[in-house]
DNA sequence: TGCAACATGAGAGTATAGTCTAAGGTAGTA
DNA sequence: TACTACCTTAGACTATACTCTCATGTTGCA
């Protein structure tokens, strides 16, 4: 599919698509045969990619983050115990990240009852 | 206690302190008593919320989202039902993003799993 | 063939969240 | 009184992550 299929498939406008293809988040491939034009090609992948780029953005990774995630899991530079222990490292911050959402969530609850409770 | 030890207590710099404050997530007072500066003062609240301010960014909150949940915990213009209704907003998203790490944490157990079987 | 709707890269502009510098004033100790 | 370590504001600068404009080329349909 071309940039504005997966533009209209995950949400994500042509011109971050294009700004993620320059980060190194997401590669779409030239068609050999076609060559009246270079537009870009996507495949699912793509979609998938901007899925998980839009998820793990909203729970506070960055784009650096997420950039090396993407690395450990599809590029071929990477050792496999060095894959595993990128992931390993990911996994410590997720846990992490939940223990203070867990946190935050009590914070919240405790100030509802005492707005409720106290009425100021 | 001054800008200088709200710092070391807290690991935020002089600088971003003073920025949340023009920002106004937090508040120094001046002491009517001192005359011959105008250096802030500042209290345990302002310590709590700049661990606050820390947690929550680290999760993905923005310093807007965050100053919203502020003011509904700490000023005096929103009645105790619109309190509640932000702080209500708040758990929903909290909730949101606890589902997604744990998605993620999926994903990454996943990830290992593969590439360890695999030898991708 | 004309035209709308797509595609491209280069580069400028914006929002968020700091981070730093400059220029100046204050406090406490030797 | 000198000196170090603090304090203030204003404003410039930076990094991250977009977002937009421009100039130009391609595709597909009436």
């Amino acid at each position: 599919m071309l940039i504005h299929e997966l533009s209209r498939k995950t949400g994500v406008s042509p011109h971050t698509i294009r700004f993620y293809e320059k980060y190194g988040l997401i590669r779409g491939k030239r068609k050999e045969e076609i060559k009246s034009n270079n537009y870009f090609h996507y495949d699912d992948e793509a979609v998938y990619k901007l899925e998980l780029i839009r998820d793990a953005k909203s729970i506070g990774f960055t784009l650096s983050e997420i950039k090396h995630l993407i690395e450990a899991w599809y590029d071929k530079k990477f050792s496999v115990a060095q894959k595993l222990d990128i992931l390993d490292q990911k996994l410590v911050a997720i846990d992490e990240k939940i223990k203070q959402l867990k946190d935050m969530k009590k914070l919240h609850t405790e100030f509802k009852k005492e707005i409720a409770e106290h009425d100021c």
